[in-house]
DNA sequence: CTGAAATAATTAACATGTTAAGTTATGGAG
DNA sequence: CTCCATAACTTAACATGTTAATTATTTCAG
């Protein structure tokens, strides 16, 4: 390991393998795990975009809240996070950063101030219609290579497991513990 | 919003729409975005992994290390990124970490110095051991309720999906550029 | 009306994602 | 052999993910 001592024996086993799935694990094979694979398809996707959005200065979630407040006047920031699927200390730290940028406008709810609203500015309006054709184009390319067909079937899937999904209990975070790693103090 | 002044009118329009898709916005529908539903899908899978992991001291991302090589001998840092699919930075970070608490163990390759190999320990099998139990039971209950077969078929359009667009050209950063937000500086 | 519980949003703290830059080691041209 | 381009990691810097703690308001039991 570079940038440290102890230059020991050899090996260099290269290790071609991927899952050896050793005589005593019997594990899934990691490689193919459903977490894995929606991982590396919404990469393979999201490199595509990346680029064009870096370029007007937006990451992926500055993208979703923009693209989201477009489609409304204006919206609570709960249902905003709800919308662009952001958790709430994200969405406050982007939005504070969007509003310095004049792309966002807030206001507080007259009749309930723990609450605000959110919206578009014309700023952020020109900025969406600037970057959307590239959006698209993207999009298009990855319909055109994949199969529009293919596409809304996955996407169909994909909204099915979501479904069933969430008709499992909460996983909450206190039921299964046993401690015995070490590793929690 | 809270935590600022100038409580303004009110408004409290609600907005329970999602995708209104202005009269001038000819834009997909935002909420059903391909990048969105695979992120939606993921989060609805890994919510139900994070809390056992948590638990045992574990990130999501520190337990596919650990899987990854617990299915080999050792490895060397940058195949092990490509087997947990991690950028190197990502893994160079957890790498320290995990090998500051004895689960993972480092060691320089004699033959080129600018390599290094990685490899699980006692430790870090026991603690695999420890955790893949919950973990097989969150995917068997994942599998009962989406249905096994479904799943099958669903992990098999990811791989197609993911092989489709590995053909498309890489997006690189530079070809589409026109600079009208000034965030290209 | 008062104070505890609940709600909306933000802040804090730590881990990872992402791109750029830096460091050490190889390898190859001349 | 020397110098430079490359390669393999690591470090740096900034943005987001994730969970816990705080702050400001509102709600509601009593």
């Amino acid at each position: 390991m570079p940038r440290r001592t102890t230059a020991t024996s050899r090996r260099a086993s290269i290790a071609t393998q991927r899952d050896a799935a050793g005589p005593g694990e019997p594990m899934r094979a990691f490689s193919r795990s459903l977490p894995m694979a929606l991982l590396r398809a919404r990469e393979a996707v999201m490199r595509h975009f990346r680029p064009t959005l870096r370029r007007h200065g937006l990451t992926e979630q500055q993208w979703r809240i923009l693209r989201a407040l477009s489609s409304v006047d204006d919206v609570e920031v709960t249902e905003l996070a709800r919308m662009a699927y952001l958790l709430g200390p994200s969405l406050s730290r982007i939005l504070r950063d969007l509003e310095a940028r004049g792309l966002v406008a807030r206001r507080a709810v007259a009749t309930d101030l723990r609450r605000g609203t959110v919206s578009i500015t014309a700023k952020g309006r020109n900025l969406i219609a600037t970057v959307a054709p590239y959006s698209e184009s993207v999009y298009a390319r990855v319909a055109d290579r994949y199969g529009a067909a293919e596409l809304a079937r996955l996407q169909a899937m994909l909204a099915d497991f979501e479904a069933a999904l969430a008709t499992l209990p909460d996983p909450d975070g206190a039921s299964e513990a046993d401690g015995e790693d070490g590793s929690d103090g």
